[in-house]
DNA sequence: GTCTATAGTGAGATAGAC
DNA sequence: GTCTATCTCACTATAGAC
C-alpha cells in the first residue's frame, strides 16, 4: 500500500519544496534534477516544460487545502460553528506542510506571469481557489442574514481570514521572532487557531441587544 | 524645490516598482537598465550589484512606513485610539503606492536569499521591522493591563494585523475578485481601514463585567 | 523512461574608453 | 557618470542514443 513513489510524484513533491523557498523564477531544473535524482532532460518527459510542473505543482496544494475544507461547508452546523471549523481546518490544513502557505502566497504573485501562455493547470488552480472564497463569503453571509454575526463586510472578513492564515504560516523567520517558538510547532498551531477563534467569536458576533438604529460601533472602555 | 530626480532615485523608483512586480530573481539588470533610459553597466556606477539595489528598495520603503506610522506611537492617546491610528496610518501607508504591500511581502520571503552574503542594507531593513513589530506589541501589551483590552496574544495580535493590512494590498487580482472593485480606490481603502478598526473594537475590548473567573468566550448567540 | 550532448538565449558582472 | 564590448556562467529546452 504505501506504494514507492512514482518519479512523477517524486518531481512534485520536491519541486513544492523548492518553489515554496525559493519562487518560480528562483529555482533551476538543473536544481530541481539534482534534489530528485534525475537527469535534467528526464523532467520534460513528465511535464511539458517549467510552467506546466509549477502550474501542477500549485493545483495539488490547493486541492489538498479543498480536501481538508469541503467537508466544513457541507456540515448543516449554525454559521458560527462552522464558520469555527473553517478556520480550524484552515489551520490544520496549512501547518500540515510548512511549504504549503509560502507556496500559495508566492504564488498569487507568480499567477500573473503566466499571463502569456497560460498551461491548463492555472485554470484548475484559480477555479478552486474562487470556489473556496466563495463559499467562504457565502457562510459570512449567512450569518449576517440569520442575525448571529454583526453586520460586517463579507469580502473583507474573507480577505482578512486569507491573511491571517496564509500570511500567518508564511511568515517565516519574522513571525517565528514574533511568536519566539517555531511557527509550526504543536503547541504554536493550537495556539493560532484558539487566537483566531477568539478574535472571530468576539469580533464577529451580533450584538447583545440589535437596536435597529444602533449603527455605530462601541467605543473603548477607557 | 522639486528638483529633478538623481539618477540613483529614478534607478530606484524603477527597481520598486519592478520589484514589486516579478520579485528579485524575475527582474532582469537589462529590463531595469532600459526602464530607467540608462546603459546596464551605469546601475552599477550607483550600486554595488543586484544584491545590494534590492536591499536599499526594500530599506526605503520600510523607511516610508516607519515615518507614517511613527506618529502614532509618540501619542499619548489612550491604547484603544492609539490602535486604531496604528491601523489608520498602516493603511495609509500601504494604500500610498500600489508597489508597497507587494514589495515587502516578496521582500519577506526573499530576504533569506542572501543569507549568505547580506549586504549592509539588509540590516536596515531587519531593525526597523523589528522595531515596529516591539511598538505594535508594547501598545497592544499596554492596553492589556490597562484593562481596555481582552487579554489576547499580543504576537498572534500583531500577526494578524499585519496579514490583514499587508497580505490585502498585496493579493492583486484575488483580492480585487472578492473585492468586486480595484484594491486601491479611495472608497476600498476607507472601506478597508473601516472594516479593520471595526473587527478590533468589537474583538479586542475587554468583556463588560470583567469576572475574573471568565476565561471562556462567549457562544455565538444562536 | 532515462540518459549525454548541445543548441540558443540571457543573466550578472567587469574593463576601459570617453 | 555613462557608454560599448566582453567575460563567464546558468538557464530552458531539444535531439537522439540506449
Amino acid at each position: 500500500m504505501p506504494q514507492p513513489l512514482s518519479s512523477r510524484d517524486k518531481i512534485l513533491d520536491v519541486a513544492e519544496a523548492l518553489f515554496a523557498r525559493r519562487g518560480y523564477t528562483g529555482v533551476g531544473l538543473r536544481e530541481l534534477a539534482d534534489a530528485t535524482g534525475l537527469g535534467k532532460s528526464s523532467l520534460f518527459h513528465h511535464f511539458r516544460g517549467k510552467a506546466e510542473l509549477y502550474c501542477v505543482v500549485v493545483a495539488r496544494a490547493l486541492e489538498r487545502i479543498e480536501a481538508g475544507v469541503a467537508p466544513v461547508f457541507e456540515s448543516d452546523a449554525p454559521p458560527g460553528e462552522r464558520l469555527e471549523r473553517l478556520v480550524g481546518a484552515l489551520v490544520d490544513q496549512l501547518a500540515e506542510q510548512p511549504t504549503t502557505a509560502r507556496l500559495l502566497l508566492r504564488a498569487l504573485f507568480e499567477e500573473e506571469e503566466f499571463a502569456a501562455d497560460p498551461p491548463a493547470e492555472a485554470a484548475r488552480a484559480e477555479a478552486i481557489v474562487a470556489s473556496l472564497v466563495t463559499r467562504m463569503q457565502a457562510l459570512l453571509h449567512e450569518g449576517v442574514e440569520a442575525g448571529v454575526f454583526r453586520r460586517a463586510s463579507s469580502a473583507h472578513t474573507a480577505q482578512t481570514l486569507i491573511g491571517a492564515t496564509v500570511y500567518h504560516f508564511a511568515s517565516a523567520e519574522v513571525g517565528e521572532g514574533i511568536l519566539g517558538k517555531p511557527l509550526f510547532s504543536a503547541e504554536a498551531v493550537a495556539e493560532r487557531k484558539a487566537e483566531l477563534i477568539a478574535l472571530l467569536r468576539h469580533g464577529l458576533a451580533a450584538p447583545a441587544s440589535p437596536s435597529p438604529q444602533h449603527r455605530g460601533d462601541p467605543p473603548w472602555r477607557s
